[in-house]
DNA sequence: ACAATTTGATACGATATCGTATCAAATATA
DNA sequence: TATATTTGATACGATATCGTATCAAATTGT
């Protein structure tokens, strides 16, 4: 439903408020997600006025849309890029578990997930926009990599939240656990599935 | 700081009210989460007046508190009363995993995760209690099946997360797996972990 | 250089929140 | 029965929110 009659084509100057809108708000919804922080603070903290948020974005809540859909894609851009095509089984899903834990367990992860499971209810399309952008994709990618064995999809559900979910959960309480801590776990899980009928 | 000096001795009408009180507030909390509902609205839907609130609770926040560890204790009840002690290791787990499973699926469970997540910046120490007595827990009584086994409590968080985590992301975004998916998880993984040197 | 559009600063209305305070009604206690 | 305590209903102050409206300043295009 968003109408773009009133939107206004973008200056120099727009432009620039528009990112630094978009820049602020972000770091202030992820400390303190979507209901504790108003659009007066967004904009004392932007410069400007709400005028630029009520024509550029449509409100609150679309300013909310536009920065979940810029982060949920950020966070996994790493796992594209990796060659594993020398790998050993094991070797290969180490690999795609670290690579996708070092992203993961970043501090502004952390937030993002507290904030996008927070407002699941009433955004459920952001949420689910998340999950395709960053659970389902690396789970594709670790399909992939398992190639087209019976079951191969499953498994890599299996190896993604077996590495992943006790980690953030211990995050999101403050209590994340050291970095050796995640690579034996990592450790343990490649190994469960790279044996045979596995 | 809950000074408790005070707090009344509570009457038969006292008891009655904290009780509704706990009970409404449940309900709507559960709903809507802790920011978007408010005390005169709980009030409005208990009958009785604010007084209550602030002389047996507090406060919202001892309100909310009080609330999210009862519940976080009933969920997994069920878990503690299974005798599986003629199951084989295979057929254990998929027991337990059913079990667990039947309770984390409920709509009530799926709304008191997003509501604890969603809150776990401000509260923290409410997380770790959930944590405490909910994954924890389930993961113990996992582990305990296992046996004695070397890395057992490692292999007992692996199967709960496999099971659980995919699931309760799709009905957190409205989309719940259907039952005979569920089930078919809980095969998967059971005979994943049943095997010899798992 | 001048007119049209976009942006800034600010004020406003309507509404809502929390926590406290007041005083009357109901209940418990002596 | 008389007194003390707890509960109910309500009002209040201070503060905050969103979304809109107004009008001046800056920028763009002609």
């Amino acid at each position: 439903m968003s109408d773009r009659r009133d939107m206004p084509r973008l200056n120099a100057r727009g432009l620039a408020r528009h990112e630094m809108i978009i820049k602020t708000a972000t770091e202030l919804f992820l400390a303190r997600g979507f209901d504790a922080v108003s659009l007066d603070e967004v904009i004392r903290a932007t410069g400007g006025s709400k005028t630029n948020v009520y024509k550029q974005f449509g409100g609150k809540e679309g300013l909310f849309a536009e920065i979940v859909r810029r982060l949920a894609a950020d966070f996994l851009s790493p796992l594209t890029t990796l060659d594993l095509r020398t790998a050993s089984r094991e070797t290969g899903l180490a690999i795609l578990g670290r690579t996708l834990m070092q992203q993961l367990m970043q501090p502004r992860h952390i937030a993002f997930q507290r904030m996008i499971m927070g407002v699941s209810d009433k955004f459920p399309e952001l949420m689910a926009e998340w999950y395709r952008v960053g659970p389902q994709k690396s789970q594709s990618v670790i399909a992939a990599f398992l190639g087209d064995e019976p079951d191969g999809k499953r498994l890599a559900i299996f190896f993604h939240d077996m590495i992943v979910t006790d980690a953030i959960n211990h995050a999101l309480m403050g209590d994340a656990p050291t970095w050796s801590e995640v690579e034996a776990r990592i450790s343990a899980a490649s190994a469960l599935l790279a044996r045979p009928s596995g």
